[in-house]
RNA sequence: GCGGGUAUGGUGGAAUUGGUAGACACGCUAGACUUAGGAUCUAGUGCCGUGAGGCGUGGGGGUUCGACUCCCUCUACCCGCACCA
């Protein structure tokens, strides 16, 4: 296979070369994996091709893809356009089934892993050629059911398949073309978000079944994707659901090749059935068939067997200024080279403007001096964040090494990474990278092991907790007014018609006998509103009262004045509409909504509420669209907050700035507030309620130690053996918990062991040194600080880490639960050696227990020695 | 639709091998000290019930002397992927 390559060469593969004869993706994906990796390891795993990238003109920058929204930019909402360009690429797709086979190997979550296995995607099946009735070419398909090719009764093109404008049929071009123009005017998210909706066109071609020789006609449709397999499918309507939508739409056939009768609950997914209606391979079932209908293929020359992944290589090229540069030269004839040696490492030049150039190319391509420095061309594209993120654990092995990037003699001892704690969002980036990286070194031999990372704990990711008012709205008003005029009269009328025809309009409420009307709309509404029905309401007689929304809220808490208002405008007095009010909201504690519809629910900003108590001052001074506003508040004078566990977001003001709190309450008790939250793997929202407990035991710590602010405590004075006990109870399960990353239990085993220590008023170095090393992966400074005070030295992190002693941990008696038929009734002290029929005797005739089973027959008594007794009445 | 996960007091959570459910905190209640309190200390705090007592780990069922823990089943929510041939 090398020899074919050193004579062929290739584009694609042989960086070095210029030579322009093809190879296909259908070969590579032929090739063993030992051949494959003999080509990359003597012709590089980087080659060149084209890649496309956002560019963004008006930003004068190329955007990452979740900097684009919507086609435009997220910053700023510029265009954004597809460029192609030549670069890098990673033939990271040489490595997919070893990336996939690896994973059993290594100690990551369920989850992590399933993310890494989809996401390289790998299925088995066959590939087929459908020779094109009328023209020379044919069609390849991937299908992981070769099983149903004599079901297969019409072929789709993904719409940006080469052929298509080949074999589309003078007849039926315009609406081929109509449709792909109609394709094309749908974005990258329409066509992803609209699934459910069938379109398609039919080509006017037919293609030949290889192996049933029938003619069957080939369409075009989104539902395929150019990216996937070979961009075209056979479609098989009785066994899959999306070719069956289709057929049923377009009204093509639908042949049934598999009897699913003997399995009722199988889906398709299932492989399983008896072939029917399918030549030479009726009545085998479904699994066989694959394998028959593979060799037949073969035997043909018309198809094979083949694995097929989603996995992409990976894009090797920025077109950044931060990142490392390639140690690369293009010659005249625009191939590339590798740098010598001598001029390794290349660096970056300076540069103060990092944008790139107006025609996109990447920001070093401006230091001209730079790119020509030796005569030819420099790469001026750098490399990704990946290409330093793959592999610097490794340099980390042997850092002052300017020989090699890691000596044999370090790698082999340190192997790789032992422990990893990292998040799920770099599960298909940096995570499979790396292993892609070091599988490549692996196979170079110049590291020992396979997989970069042994063991993987996800932290789980701290989300916002966001806090919501609750501002009253038009619905509100309206109840709140009816209410109140109900109390002072019952012939107002809710949603009275005034007026007779064509000029018929509603009001809010009107009494017929003092012929008043009253609006209530807002203020901006009502000015607007004033004078439109004015005749109407004279012919009928009424006079109109407007009240505004806002001033009703404005007067909430002294309605009278609404009261009075309406009671003047009762006498027939002219009353004026209040402009004052303007801007003023009424906002409804969470605990005082009647009515969710009656009150709008807001973000606010949560540095501003206190346990979900909204503090009003705070809130006044922050947010001047709420001018003036009027509260309901519940009995206790609060204003409670509603709130929710969302991802942190500016737009939903639940930023916490970590900064802040370690600015309040310093960094080692923000650091163990975070490991106090709950098992790391976990994710959880922001909540700094409770950051005082942390902050409360570090005092009590410091206070073991300390008398108020100076007076050291400490004495050289033989500790207890209730002393010991307690600390060493510590240490055994701070040690115990560390192996099993449940940060937050160690967290309150220390406030356990500090507040035992209070109460036996222990200030003795014997018992507190230990402590103080516990406690310096949790607190560092803190640590330090006593570990100087004690009178050490060196610092806190070179002391050995304590481990208990089992001498102080002895108990001599135990406390038994005695249970009546699994129900907890009385507990007693046993001596630690008590015989099991003493303790049975013993439990029997307890006065608190005797009121449980007297009268009553007993079973069975169970001891367990050392852990509680159970009597079965 | 597929894959992974979670569910325990008012709140975060603990219970390591099937053996005292609610450790440790927050919050809340009462009290002490204080000019003051977002300080400190003391006591109480799963729910129902005046009480005896009963109930209780998302719902239902099972195994067991004993189930948060094991099995079956259902529900809700979270995360990831998704027209993947």
């Amino acid at each position: 296979m090398i020899a074919k390559f050193e004579k062929e060469g290739n584009q694609n593969v042989n960086a070095s070369s210029n030579q322009k004869d093809t190879f296909t993706a259908a070969d590579w994906s032929n090739m063993s994996n030992k051949e494959k990796s003999d080509i990359l390891m003597n012709y590089r795993l980087a080659y060149r091709s084209i890649a496309y990238v956002n560019w963004c003109e008006a930003l004068g920058t190329i955007l990452a893809n979740d900097e684009v929204k919507d086609g435009v930019s997220e910053r700023g909402g510029f265009p954004v356009e597809r460029k192609a360009m030549e670069q890098w690429s990673l033939r990271t797709t040489a490595y997919a089934e070893r990336l996939l086979t690896g994973l059993d190997q290594v100690d990551w979550s369920e989850a992590l892993k399933g993310i890494q296995r989809n996401w390289i995607g790998r299925s088995e099946g066959a590939t087929a050629f459908f020779q094109l009735d009328g023209h020379d070419e044919q069609i390849e398909i991937f299908t992981t059911r070769p099983d149903t090719i004599f079901g297969a009764t019409f072929m789709v093109l993904a719409p940006e398949h080469d052929l298509i404008d080949k074999i589309t049929t003078p007849e039926q071009k315009a609406k081929i073309n109509a449709y792909l123009e109609y394709v094309g005017s749908r974005s990258e998210l329409q066509r992803q978000s609209d699934v459910k909706n069938i379109t398609g066109e039919f080509t006017g071609a037919y293609a030949i079944n290889p192996i049933k020789g029938d003619k069957i006609p080939i369409w075009i449709a989104e539902y395929v994707l150019k990216d996937y397999g070979s961009g075209a499918i056979m479609a098989v309507p009785s066994d899959d659901e999306r070719d069956q939508a289709f057929a049923r739409h377009f009204g093509l056939d639908i042949v049934s090749v598999v009897d699913k009768a003997d399995y009722p609950n199988a889906d398709v997914h299932d492989k399983s059935g008896i072939m029917i209606n399918s030549g030479f391979i009726n009545g085998m079932e479904v699994k066989e068939a694959i394998q028959a209908v593979i060799q037949k293929l073969e035997e043909l020359g018309v198809g094979h067997r083949t694995i097929n992944y989603k996995l992409r290589d990976a894009n090797f090229s920025r077109q950044r200024y931060w990142g490392e540069p390639f140690p690369v030269v293009y010659d005249t004839e625009g191939v590339a080279h590798l740098v010598d040696e001598a001029q390794l490492p290349v660096e970056l030049p300076p540069l103060d403007d990092f944008k790139p150039t107006k025609d996109g190319k990447a920001p070093l391509a401006k230091v001209e001096d730079w790119v020509y420095a030796d005569g030819r061309r420099r790469e001026v594209d750098t490399m990704p964040g990946f290409a330093g993120s793959s592999w610097y654990f490794l340099r980390y092995m042997d850092p002052d090494n300017d020989d090699e990037f890691v000596s044999q003699k370090a790698v082999n001892y340190w192997q790789d990474v032992d422990l990893y704690i990292g998040g799920t969002e770099h599960a298909v980036g940096h995570l499979l990278y790396s292993r892609t990286w070091h599988k490549f070194f692996y196979d170079l031999g110049l590291v020992p092991t396979e997989e970069p990372f042994k063991k993987l704990v996800n932290q789980g990711m701290i989300g916002g907790r966001s806090n919501f008012i609750y501002r009253a709205n038009e619905k509100f008003a309206e109840q709140l007014l009816e209410k109140e005029l109900k109390k002072i009269s019952t012939t107002f009328e809710k949603d009275t018609i005034i007026g007779e025809g064509e000029e018929a309009f509603k009001v809010d409420f009107a009494c017929d006998k003092i012929k008043l009307a009253i609006e209530l709309k807002s203020l901006y509404d009502l000015e607007r509103y004033k004078d439109k029905h004015k005749q109407t309401l004279n012919e009928a007689g009424y006079h109109l009262l407007p009240i505004s929304i806002e001033e009703v809220f404005a007067h909430y808490h002294e309605f009278d004045f609404i009261i009075n208002k309406i009671k003047k405008a009762s006498n027939g007095e002219i009353v004026p509409l209040n402009r004052n009010v303007r801007d003023t909201a009424l906002f409804v504690s969470k605990d005082m909504i009647e009515d969710r519809s009656a009150v709008t629910k807001l973000y606010v900003d949560v540095n501003i509420v206190y346990n979900d108590v909204l503090d009003l001052a705070k809130f006044e001074k922050s947010r001047t669209d709420f001018a003036n506003p009027v509260y309901i508040l519940n009995d206790n004078g609060d204003y409670v907050c509603s709130h929710a566990f969302e991802k942190m977001s500016k737009s939903k003001f639940n930023v916490v700035n970590p900064d802040d709190m370690v600015e309040e309450y310093g960094a080692d008790c923000f650091r163990m507030y975070e490991m106090f939250l709950g098992p790391i793997e976990q994710g959880k929202p922001w909540n700094t309620e409770g950051i005082n407990g942390v902050q409360g035991f570090l005092k009590k710590f410091w206070a073991l130690f300390y008398h108020h602010q100076d007076a050291w405590m400490v004495t050289n004075e033989k500790a207890t053996k209730d002393e010991m006990k307690v600390v060493h109870t510590c240490i055994k399960r701070v040690n115990e918990d560390i192996e099993r990353f449940s940060f937050n239990t160690c967290v309150s085993e220390f406030m356990k062991c500090a507040n035992e220590l209070r109460k036996l008023n222990c200030h003795k170095k014997e018992a507190l040194e230990p402590l103080v090393v516990l406690l310096a992966p949790f607190a560092p400074h803190l640590a330090e600080e006593l570990w100087h005070e004690l009178g050490n030295e060196q610092t806190v992190f070179d002391a050995d880490f304590p481990s208990h002693d089992e001498q102080y941990l002895v108990e001599n008696s135990i406390t038994y639960p005695i249970s009546v038929n699994g129900k907890k009734r009385a507990l007693f002290d046993f001596p630690v050696d008590a015989s099991k029929d003493d303790i049975e005797k013993t439990a029997l005739e307890l006065e608190a227990i005797q009121k449980y089973i007297e009268g009553k027959t007993i079973r069975k008594v169970i001891v367990v020695p050392k852990k509680m007794v159970n009597i079965v009445v």
